[in-house]
Order: C-alpha cells, then structure tokens, then sequence
DNA sequence: TTGAAAGCGCTAACAG
DNA sequence: CTGTTAGCGCTTTCAA
C-alpha cells in the first residue's frame, strides 16, 4: 500500500493558484466564485483525485449528512421480517437520492446511554426508529423534546406535538378487514393473529381490541367475529383452531392471517377438509411487498403495506427536518387492499 | 433548544487541572495515568455530560470505527430474504460488542465513484460485501488490492489470496443433500430451484451444476436426480412439474426446495394427493434461522445455514483486519443439516 | 469574486 | 505520570 501523503483541499488549491477557501465554496456550491474558475477547479481535482475528507467536514460544519436508523431489536432470531428488509429498501433508495448515508445506530441507545450524549456525539444529524416497539420510547420524548430531528414509524405519539411519524394503517387495515367483509356479506369471520416467544404482546392486544370494538360497533357476536390468537411454532395449535371454525354449526366464512407461512398452512387445512377457496372460506393475510400473495394458488388477496414507501418517506421526511427545508410532505403512506383470488369482492356473486 | 456552548475536552481538563492530553488517554485507555487521576476525570464527564466528538476523534485519528456494510441491491422488491436479515442482526450484534458501528454504504459504490477515491474519503475503517454477487466483484478486487481491508461472504474469489471471506457452505448442503439422500436409500431424488424476475440466473446455474456433478459421480441418471427450476410466482409452474415426479413410474423420494412458501405449497400439493411426508416423499429446505421449519407440519428437515453467524464473523474478521490483531478466526460457519420429521434418518426403517 | 486566518475537538509525539 | 504543541482537513466570517 503506497503511503503517498493524502491529497488535500491545500493541493488542489495550489493546483488552481486559488485559495483553500474557494475550493471549499465551490466543493459546497457555496457563496459566489466564478463559472471559469470552477472548471479549472473540478479539473484538478479529478486529476488528482480528490476526495473531500468526511471527518474533516463534519467537524468543521458540525454536519454528519448521516441518519442513525434504529431497528427492532436484533438479538433474538425470528422469521421473514419483510417490514424490516422492505423499509430498510426504501430508506436506502431515498438516502441514495439525497446524499445521506445511513448508520445503523442500535449502539446509541444502550441504557446507559444518556439522550443529550447522543446528541452531543454528533454522530449523526438526525434519528429514524422504525417500528422499534416501546423500548425506545424514552429516547424519542426527549429527542422530540430537545428538537433534534427524529423519525419514527406508527400512529402519533401523545408527546409528539409535530408529527415526527410516517403512518402506514397499522390499526387501520384488521378494522378495514371486518368492515370489507361485513360489507360484501361475509357473516362470520376470524382474525388470527400469530405469537413467537419474546416477542412483545402489546402488538397481540392492539389486535384482539381491534376486533372487539368492531363487534360492539356492528352488534356482532363473538361467533361472528372472533379474534385468535396461535402460537407460530405449534402449528398444531393453528391448525386445531382452524378446523373448529371451519367445522363448527356457522362456518367461518373469511380469515385473516398476519403470516405467510400460516397461509399456507391454512390452505393445506382448508383443502385437505375438501373446502375451496374462496368459495367456502375466504383468506386474507398482510404483505410487506406488492406481489406478496401471487406464489399461493389460488392467489392471496393481501393488505399490502407499502413498507418500501415508509423507508423512503420516514428519510424523506427526516431530511426536510435536518435541513429545515419545510416542505410539506405526507406523513400517511396509505397500504392497498389487493385483490386476488382468495377473496371476493363480493360473497354474492361467487357462487354462480 | 438551548444554544449552550459545546462542552470540549478543555472544558473537562480546566475542571480537574490536567492537560487535555490527560484526559484524551484516559478517554482512549492508552498511554499512563494514575487510578486517582482517572476517576478524578471519569466523575468529571459525567457531571459536565462530557461526550467525545466522533467526528473531531476521526480527524485527529484517521480512523472511523465504522464498517460500511454493502448489501445485495436494493431497488428490486423482493420476497422474504432470511439470509440478510440474519446477517444483518449477527453484523450488529458483533459490531455493538467491538465498538463498530455499521453504515449501509451501498452510496460509496455507485458507478461513478473511483475505488481510490472512496478509501481516500475514510468514511469507514473497512468493507464488508454480503451476498452482493457480481456486481461489485470490480470494487472488491480493487479494494483487496489496495490492502483495505475487506471482508465478503462466499467461496474465495480468485483475485483474493488472504482470504477475505466467510464461507456458510453454500455451494455445499445441496451437494450434501444429494449424498445423504443417496447414502440413506433414496433413490430418486429432485433439486427445485426458484427462478425471481430480475434475478441473477447465476445462481441457478450453480445449483443445476451441482445437480449434474453428482449424477457424474454417482453414475445416476436423469429421473434419479433431476434439477428443477420454476418460477416462484407461478405456482402452476411448480404445481405440475411436482406432481408429475410423484405420478411418474418411479416417482420421487425426496426433494429439495429452496424457499419456504414452496415448501408450503409442496406440502398441499403432497397431501391433496394422499401422500404422506415423509413415508412417500420426503421434504427438506433450506432456512436462515435455527426454527425455520418447525412452523410446518410434519415439522421440516432444514439445512440450517447460520446467516447469523456469518454476519457476526465477518465483523469480527473485519475489525481483527483493521486493527491488526492477527487473531485466528475461523472463516468457515458450517451450515446444520436439521433432521425433523419430514426427512427420516434412515429411509430403509420409516416403514415399518 | 477571492483570500487570510481563526477555529472545529481531538490525538500523538516529544519533553519533562 | 503529565503537559506542550503541532497538526488532522475543512468551513466560515471578515476583509480586500
């Protein structure tokens, strides 16, 4: 490895018979300088090939052009997580487009770390958490409150006073589920709703209250409109649950699934019981990318949340904050009921 | 926001009567100081809520303490992919635990960009290319030959002779799978391999090779172990060219799949037919994480590949390059072959 | 339009 | 064991 000595702003301003402080304005396309000058400029600094020095930069304009992304905790080993791998897509793309470079930042926020230590190590300009669960709900309040740039995927926080979030139908599509369904003349459903060890419950109960409000809303009884929950790596217990609905006096007429694999294991139940799809029982399952579904035959109609789309916005929106542009961006990034052929559109007319 | 002056290093030095040299060694562990004087300093950075300046202790150091970490390319949405996010959650782990943090640099490598010009720019200590295929295979000879260090997974490429990967067995368990099938009385066999829109065909050019080595070695013929691509979003596809190897004269004893919702599909396919897994056909896939498989029923044989071994092994290697440990690390994470019910140990006892 | 010079906050000889 | 000092490479007033 040559240790030629590194080229720096000074070479490439002696090069140009300029001084360091022009090259720095052009380099930043700041301030005035004329149109002949930067020529001459770029071109000796691609002949010498240089490279402004990123630490150098930062600390001299206290900026990082750099977005720490706090995901869900890593540690434990869990399944197709297509939320994450999706949104980590669009806020690369987005990140890309805007010249940010994005960290990786779980580090900062051990527990002992303090939130205005993270501020003032100025790693970073600004902090995204996607759908990271109650754990970091102490460092977004007083990142909010200290005003430092931050992101943070779901519905508005109490004490997030400025919308700092990017939305996209959480609660929103299991209620749109029960409506669909009661609206095309779907009479009994179910929406199961998957639980792995460690993981957070709080995301089960905002389901099971999800369906009991709808119930009360419509008058409905539990055997109308049940919620279940399944243990994912018992798919006996799936399996159990499933059959019972299906065999019972009213038959489940729709379900919905938050897990591929279970949709496949529901369709193997289903077509094993010698019932079809979606003539007896309708399916729906979410999906974190748009052909999520057509691998399954006949093909799921799915929630499709646009989890590539959040990425994309949640950086979008960070940056607009970092850079005080105030451009109004949507923070709502609706997800599409697709259509497929697991589900009618409506009950009436699939006999035929 | 309060516009409090910045608190330094020399605010944390005139506060105990030491030097700033004195506090950086003790900031840094390096160099001599008294226990006394340490303590002294430490209780002063915690009642100024004193935190180093990253960006100021990369100029004066010319290191980062970050890997930039370049994954498979983003903009194509695509299913599940287990192999990143496992890697993913190993890299961060291993990174939090040496004190690295991780930047998604898939920015540095865009075409335009001169290798020189991105180790000059010292964004990161170090690379690491996971499963990112050819398309950087020009960056990463260019990168080993400039002595950055460099770590990616796979088999060793040829322009690197220090190897510089992490090898998970991937060219392996399909080999291995076939001579386990072979050993234990399986005589007709199948290999699937899912074909994606805008996939690299490299892949599946891999696995028919494999397919076609081992017929070579073992003297077998076509229908005793057959390759089989399909499109993974056209189940028909894969739909018939199962059910003829099950209805054939010789039908098959067991397949390989190499994405999780075909094996679901398999499963259907299998049991609308009256089969039985595995007395009739045995199943087994691959999986990224240690309980892929247990969410089917009969519970999947997997070959377990630990992505995130190899994610936490790359960082480890990485750091033991950068900082110049000369450590032994291993460079192989063997991949597990999981036996569960859907493949027997031995086919000769499963009927009895 | 350009230049001079004072930092940004920290590290690392070297001297004591 | 501790202090002095010279950078690290760039940004940013303030003058010219």
């Amino acid at each position: 490895m040559e240790s030629q000595k590194n080229i720096t702003i000074y070479d490439i301003a002696q090069a140009t018979n300029l001084s360091i402080a022009t090259i720095s304005r052009i380099i930043n396309k700041k301030g005035r300088y004329s149109a002949e000058t930067e020529s001459r400029v770029i071109k000796a600094m691609e002949e010498l090939g240089y490279t402004p020095s990123a630490s150098a930069q930062s600390l001299a304009s206290n900026q990082t052009h750099t977005i720490g992304l706090v995901l869900p905790f890593w540690s434990i080993q869990q399944p197709n997580d297509d939320f994450t791998i999706q949104f980590l897509s669009g806020a690369t793309i987005a990140a890309n487009h805007l010249k940010y470079d994005l960290l990786l930042d779980n580090r900062s926020f051990v527990p002992s770390a303090s939130t205005s230590q993270i501020i003032k190590r100025r790693r970073v300009d600004g902090f995204i958490f996607a759908s990271v669960g109650n754990s970091y709900q102490h460092f977004m309040a007083e990142l909010i409150a200290a005003d430092f740039p931050t992101i943070y995927t779901g519905v508005q926080l109490p004490f997030d006073r400025n919308g700092n979030n990017v939305y996209g139908g959480h609660e929103i599509y299991k209620q749109d589920f029960l409506e669909i369904c009661y609206q095309k003349g779907y009479h009994n459903t179910a929406l199961f709703t998957s639980y792995m060890q460690a993981q957070e419950l709080q995301m089960v109960e905002i389901s099971r209250q999800i369906v009991e409000d709808f119930r009360l809303k419509k008058g409905l009884t539990q055997e109308q409109c049940r919620f279940i929950m399944y243990d994912y790596y018992n798919p006996k217990s799936f399996q159990y649950a499933l059959e019972e609905l299906l065999t019972q006096k009213n038959p489940v007429e729709a379900i919905y699934l938050d897990q591929f694999p279970t949709c496949s294991q529901a369709y193997s139940i289903i077509k094993a019981m010698g019932l079809r799809i979606p003539e007896d029982v309708a399916v729906v399952a979410t999906s974190h990318y748009s052909r999520g579904g057509e691998e399954f035959s006949p093909k799921l109609t799915t929630t499709y949340v646009h989890s590539y789309e959040m990425g994309y916005r949640a950086v979008e929106l960070l940056v607009n904050k970092i850079e005080k542009k105030g451009l109004e961006i949507e923070h709502d990034v609706p997800y599409s009921f697709l259509y497929r052929e697991s589900f009618s559109p409506s009950k009436k007319t699939q006999n035929q």
